[in-house]
RNA sequence: GGGCCCGUGGGUUAGUUUGGCCUAUACUUGAUGGUUUGGGACCAUUAGACCCCAGUUCAAAUCUGGGCGGGCCCA
């Protein structure tokens, strides 16, 4: 913000406030103010955690799911919808597979190398009851969804019944609960869950091992089209989901260093499968078990791009997801007539090449309508008027900064090539922000600093990460995909090892 | 699990310590009319609140108890 001695910077200062968007650097301020001035959420509904999505922040969750959806469509997953309420009884199958992998990590395992694991019964705490239907209460309460694998598994006995029906590949896109108890955010930590979840059943762990191959691909491509810095990490094994054989983290690096986890894919070998009864009959006509993944994402890939690209001024929607990408602004239209018509033409003209426009025809001043999409974080604002029409230009803004008039005559391919500008500031600017935050580290000491994730060569026990996270007060993501190239001493014991582990503040 | 704090128009808030001056402050927002319109216009009119229940009291936004809702800190 700036300051004139006239006291223009006075007026300035209290235009801003008007809307009272914080500064980003008080991103904690920010964030919350942010996702409402924006129109994304109402968060006046009285219950903790679960906001409204107001039209614009659901059209841009819609537009993320698209992303997905195409994704989904590209590899052969089928999309299904399973029921939101889950018989508790059938809890009964998921919690034996959970004590008995326990049973076995625990007589298998030196004991020194295990942490305590507090959960398992802690399941139940967080997840919403119906225990009443009417007047009667339930004989066999029901509970709402947190993940659909107990549901699902359910019913994919029924569906597999020989190798032709495998790889089964199914993801739904649906609502699931979680009750929170701790302080919730939009987007991040909520109540109710705008989640995606793919599930998959193949004949035999290699096969479901390229599935885990193919979702991270998927990553690739959905966190390139958001333009997020991320890093993928295999989980400890304290941070692997119950019943997994192992479990990757996809982490989005936020502006202020901390790491949200916005996706996860599970390879659960054949152990759900062994719980459920999950066969198929092989070409040998020897029945086995099925070999089975999960991959999911929710609405935190919003909360990432809202967190990620947004700026002082507002929200920036990259041009990938942005429900509307081109803005259209009149100005002055009250003097010539030609310039609605030519807000009209260049609408009809963008539309018909499937670019999501909008004209914002309201009597407000042009001034107005440039700081409230701005604040939505439309990526590319044209404003025509009279003169623009005489000289045969519209102006165009983008919202990453920088204007410039372009000419009508070939206005798509204009528009298209400054939304592919945006797209790559945004994708370049993430790539700036991966690499100002991670640091490169070889000692204990310099585990210090804020708005950093610390890249370090780990291969120690539990214990001694426990030890690590302790002292350190930071979380460890877990074994990075890419393996460091050559042998490095572990920052706690010492000993040569490729393994590359990031350790960093999660939300 | 333990501790602390808060609840006033749609939003942000003053007032609560010390009950009465509250027929509740200011900004913002909404509505209507007019003048305006190339980076947050202005004027006029107008709309809108003390979380709920019980208690104390001549008198409660203010004190007490409970409920509901929200926030923070620690394990």
């Amino acid at each position: 913000m700036k300051f004139s001695v006239l006291g223009l910077g006075m007026m300035a200062n209290h235009d801003k406030a008007k809307r009272g968007i914080p500064p980003k650097a008080d991103f904690n301020a920010w964030y919350p103010a942010i996702v409402e001035i924006a129109d994304l959420v109402d968060k006046r509904y009285p219950i903790k955690g679960m906001d409204v999505w107001r039209p614009y922040g659901w059209r841009a969750m819609k537009r993320i799911d698209a992303l997905t959806h195409a994704e989904m469509e590209r590899t052969g997953h089928d999309e299904v919808h399973f029921p939101l309420l889950i018989p508790e009884d059938l809890l009964e199958k998921e919690n034996r597979l959970v004590a008995l992998l326990k049973a076995a990590r625990e007589a298998g395992v030196d004991p020194s190398e295990l942490r305590m694991d507090e959960e398992l019964a802690g399941f139940k705490k967080e997840v919403y009851w119906v225990k009443h239907a009417g007047e009667n209460d339930l004989d066999v309460p029901m509970f709402l969804r947190p993940t659909s694998e107990t549901a699902m598994y359910t019913m994919f006995p029924l569906w597999v019944r020989s190798h032709a029906d495998l790889p089964l590949k199914t993801y739904q896109v649906v609502n699931t609960f979680r009750y929170e108890t701790k302080q919730t955010r939009s987007f991040i930590r909520v109540r109710e869950i705008h989640f995606f979840e793919a599930h998959t059943a193949h004949v035999d762990e290699a096969d479901a091992t390229r599935q885990i191959e193919e979702d991270l691909e998927i990553v690739a491509n959905i966190m390139n089209d958001l333009g997020l810095p991320y890093i993928a990490s295999r989980r400890p094994v304290w941070d692997t989901f119950p019943g997994a054989w192992y479990t990757i983290g996809i982490d989005v690096i936020m502006p202020n260093g901390r790491t949200l986890q916005v996706a996860s894919c599970h390879h659960y070998r054949d152990q759900w499968a062994q719980a459920f009864d999950l066969t198929y009959e092989a070409e040998d006509r020897t029945t086995k078990h099925c070999h089975q993944t999960t991959y999911g994402m929710s609405e935190r890939l919003l909360g990432a791009v809202v967190g990620m690209h947004g700026d002082d001024a507002g929200l920036i929607m990259p041009p990938s997801m942005a429900p509307i990408q081109v803005v259209l602004i009149p100005v002055a239209a009250h003097k010539t007539e030609a310039v609605m018509d030519t807000i009209h033409e260049v609408n009809n003209r963008l539309k018909a090449i499937g670019i999501r426009t909008h004209i914002d025809d309201r009597d407000v001043r042009p001034g107005q309508k440039y700081y409230d999409w701005e604040i939505k974080g439309v990526p590319l604002r044209l404003d025509i008027g009279p003169r623009d029409v005489e000289n045969g230009n519209a102006f165009a803004a983008r919202r990453t900064g920088g204007k410039q008039p372009i000419p009508l005559s070939d206005i798509e391919s204009a528009v298209r090539s400054e939304l592919a500008e945006i797209q790559s500031t945004l994708v370049g600017l993430s790539e700036e922000h991966r690499n100002s935050i991670v640091r490169s580290v070889t000692d204990l000491s310099e585990l210090e600093g804020e708005n950093a994730i610390f890249e370090v060569a780990f291969c120690g026990t539990d214990a001694d990460a426990e030890v690590l996270e302790k002292s350190s007060g930071l979380t460890l993501l877990g074994e990075a995909l890419k393996p460091f190239g050559e042998a490095r001493p572990c920052i706690v014991t010492g000993e040569m090892t490729t393994m590359r582990q990031h350790l960093a503040r999660m939300y």
